[in-house]
RNA sequence: GCGGAUGUAGCUCAAUGGCAGAGCACUUGACUGUGGCUCAAGUGGUUGUGGGUUCGAGCCCCAUCAUCCGCCCCA
């Protein structure tokens, strides 16, 4: 190992490569978020700490946060989610916006954790959100979104599913089991562990928990009730929306999902890989309907969702479903036959690149080899030299990398015949 | 914050406590106007770092750093 300045833990660096999977990845989140209509936006990358000690968990404000004083004393936070920004520039502009506000956002985040597969301590994350309308239906949208997105990536729904729950729904059924209001958080809590934990220590959980065996009954015989959503207006106004906005296919309703933001109100719910070893979720969201009221403004209730790259980008590669890497966004190299004939080939490449071709030219003279093999290492597709023969003739010659072939052709006709063979 | 594993050439990895190696990559040549295939030669190392044990440490011991996997947490 050669003594290097070592990237900061959690990090990722982008070599081209992986730039290409982040920029697939934006394409389609964008795409997805314009084909609904929404606005993309963005808030200030560093926020005060105070932004995130209203409302975000402790454990993210004290623990999972990059904090620090800056030259001034004012302790400042790298954000490690968008909602509290999103909240404070509603309501900076709650009298001037036009409503429903429809945003999204794909930037950057961190969040001080230990790193480990699908977990970066900075990462990208998408953000939609839709603002000024509660309704069932406006839930489907934002889900239909996020199925747009899964389908755009050719992720099927026998790979990827978005499980749904509704808190108010869950409320009602803990009400009837007697279930109290303080308890809410600790049961949320236990629900969220079921599957991460063996069966019977789950119940000794539950019961340490203040439960009694009555309600730990109860409480199984709802979280295995997969028809429990027909009991919810909203969840069978949600479903029919979802049929109707022709991504049924991939919901699916599921009582266990609770998520842990605390602010989430009515309809949750978050997508899987159901194939793959990641256990993580893909995105996940909800409704909230008292996070503007919480910093400030008037009330208004908004619904969204998001999702972080670093999983999703797993998935995609380990399913195949990444475009094979293209080293050089140029298709054509021109070659430098030697010193002698160096400007010539840059007047060339000039001329190629003003008719609107991307195009490379050898930095120097070289050997023709090393130039033709440094073409194909970079997945081009032509080549091109200009010698003395050809010079004296007008002509260029047109190597088809892909095929082997070349050809000598008129320099008149050049940029058709380049044009002609790129295609 | 807790636990487990791994650090040797640019990459992937070998090497009973006894001369630090292979494949790939790279450079050059076979081939002085043509890449991929083949063959040959060559370049490349403070074995993560710092201590210790030993006649002798890549290997054993201690510490430390980094990476990976899991737990906690997951807004």
């Amino acid at each position: 190992m050669k003594k290097t300045i070592a990237s900061v833990k959690g990090t990722r660096e982008f070599y081209p490569e992986e730039m290409a999977l982040r920029n697939f990845i934006y394409g389609k989140v964008r795409a997805a978020s314009q084909m609904f209509g929404y606005q993309e936006w963005d808030a200030p990358f560093i926020e005060t700490i105070d932004l995130y000690a209203a409302k975000s968990g402790e454990e993210l404000v004290k623990k999972q946060s990059f904090t620090f004083e800056d030259r001034g004393g004012d302790l400042v936070t790298l954000r490690p989610e968008l909602t509290p920004s999103l909240a404070r520039m509603i309501a900076a502009k709650q009298g001037s916006l036009t409503f429903p506000v429809r945003w999204w956002s794909f930037g950057p985040f961190w969040r001080y954790e230990q790193p480990q597969k699908g977990r970066s301590r900075e990462f990208f994350q998408w953000n939609v959100d839709m603002l000024g309308v509660n309704s069932p239906e406006a839930d489907a949208e934002l889900i239909a979104i996020g199925a747009t997105f899964l389908r755009s990536v050719g992720l099927s729904p026998e790979r990827a599913l978005i499980y749904v729950n509704n808190r108010r729904l869950m409320d009602s059924e803990f009400d009837a089991l007697g279930i109290p209001v303080e308890k809410r958080l600790d049961v949320s809590n236990l629900v969220d562990r079921r599957t991460k934990m063996e069966p019977a220590k789950w119940d000794a959980y539950a019961l340490d928990l203040g439960l009694n065996q009555t309600q730990l009954d109860g409480l199984k015989s709802i979280l295995e009730n997969f028809d429990l959503w027909k009991k919810s207006d909203e969840l069978t106004r949600l479903f029919a929306a979802l049929e109707a906005l022709g991504v049924k296919e991939y919901v699916k309703f599921d009582p266990n999902i609770m998520r842990g933001l605390l602010y989430y109100t009515g309809t949750v719910f978050e997508a899987f890989d159901v194939t793959g070893s990641l256990k993580r979720a893909i995105f996940g969201g909800g409704r909230y309907d008292n996070l503007l009221a919480d910093v400030g403004g008037q009330p208004l209730s908004g619904v969204g969702f998001a999702m972080g790259d670093v999983v999703i980008g797993i998935i995609l590669q380990e399913a195949g479903l990444v475009p094979d890497f293209v080293p050089s966004p140029a298709d054509v190299l021109v070659t430098i036959f030697d010193e002698s004939f160096w400007m010539n080939s840059y007047a060339l490449a000039r001329e190629l690149r003003e008719s609107g071709l991307n195009v490379m030219v050898f930095p120097e003279p070289a050997k023709l080899p090393k130039q033709f093999k440094f073409a194909d290492k970079m997945k081009m597709k032509i080549a091109l030299v200009v010698g003395p023969d050809e010079v004296e003739k007008g002509l260029v010659v047109v190597k088809n990398l892909g095929s082997g072939e070349q050809v000598q052709v008129r320099r008149e006709a050049l940029i058709s015949f380049v044009n002609e063979t790129l295609k």
